[in-house]
DNA sequence: CTTTTGTTGTAAGCGTCGCTAACATTGCGA
DNA sequence: TCGCAATGTTAGCGACGCTTACAACAAAAG
């Protein structure tokens, strides 16, 4: 899929990019190796660093993607919603979803800090954002007469409600509080009924 | 404070941890390298692996110390407070103290996965569950007649919220989107009144 | 068609890391 | 006092990210 014949690799560049991307779903980024991805791709050990500054940049990228993909599922969650109120709910599964079913995508994506988005790749703050719009006007839609201050005040709240959940639950910290009469996907329903209510 | 003459170090093991925590305090979980910390001690780099059984183990300790503080400092708040509206309110905002105040140690404190909790030390299984009993017990003690499930739930949705904030902040994630009429402060007192009204 | 130039690859190596094995020292309890 | 378990050391393994110096190649310039 990458391999033209005739150069040297063909794309290494975009080889490595989903080479990255396959480890990162398997394993999280903590099992990307600049060393075992060139020996996969029959590479040596220094060819990545033609494409890649460094490690970071190269997950950078991987992380880009699924913010790509992220903002994708939006679209197609609204699009096919009947009503503002459906699509926004559909909005936020489509975030549980690609959290729980590509978690190590998922952390990947949020591993990489933006602190000092000087010199993160353009490719990921542009991707980031698209994400952010999505959700943004999820919200908006739903509620078109709210002022942009509450809107924005909302649609930071319900993100931070579904991504503390998810991130709390993938890191094993409601094991033994989430028994008895609560179960995940109660309280999944729980939120999306709470947050995306009212302003 | 860790080094008690006569014998070969004092108490390492104490030691240890501490250095580790300073670490974990100025950079995070990832800038705590074994190496180091024995070479500042000036103990050799085999000596840790006599105490902990790997990084891990001592990173996990580090975070038990972490969830230990913050069970105190929800006691602290709940002790303070005139009445458990104010408690839970307190106890809310201790954690967010912590996460902004201590940001190497809050990283750490969720970094070790306790997905299966089964390695985990006790120590820090124990502290973890004591964090929470502290939070559960303020949203308890601010609604008594509440069912049992109900209070679960909105104990697991307030963390969720609060954490998955911070997260995003810390994260760098609201970088370009908290500005215009929204500042973090006015954002936390929103996220304070919603999480902990009503049911 | 040849030459030049810039891109993309390689080989070798540096410094760091977590961790282990084999051996030395120390203090405590039998 | 002596033996033993606990705690330390030295040396080294294998993996990692990354760099430097050099080689092959494609495509543009002559």
């Amino acid at each position: 899929m990458a391999t033209q014949r005739g150069y040297h690799h063909g794309d290494l560049r975009a080889a490595l990019i989903a080479a990255a991307a396959a480890a990162v779903e398997a394993g999280g980024p903590e099992a990307v190796s600049l060393r075992d991805l060139a020996q996969s791709l029959g590479v040596s050990t220094a060819a990545p660093y033609r494409h890649f500054l460094d490690r970071r940049a190269l997950l950078d990228e991987v992380a880009a993607l699924g913010f790509a993909e992220l903002a994708k599922a939006y679209q197609r969650a609204q699009a096919d919603a009947p009503d503002p109120q459906a699509a926004l709910r559909e909005t936020a599964k489509a975030y549980l979803t690609l959290a729980f079913g590509r978690p190590g995508l998922f952390r990947m994506m949020f591993a990489s800090d933006l602190v000092d988005a000087a010199d993160a790749p353009t490719s990921l703050l542009s991707a980031a954002r698209e994400a952010w719009e999505g959700l943004y006007h999820a919200v908006t839609a739903a509620d078109p007469q709210a002022d942009l201050a509450s809107v924005k005040r909302r649609t930071i709240t319900g993100w931070a409600t579904l991504h503390g959940f998810i991130t709390l639950v993938q890191g094993g910290r409601l094991k033994g509080f989430m028994t008895e009469p609560l179960s995940e996907a109660e309280l999944l329903e729980a939120i999306l009924d709470k947050t995306l209510g009212e302003g």
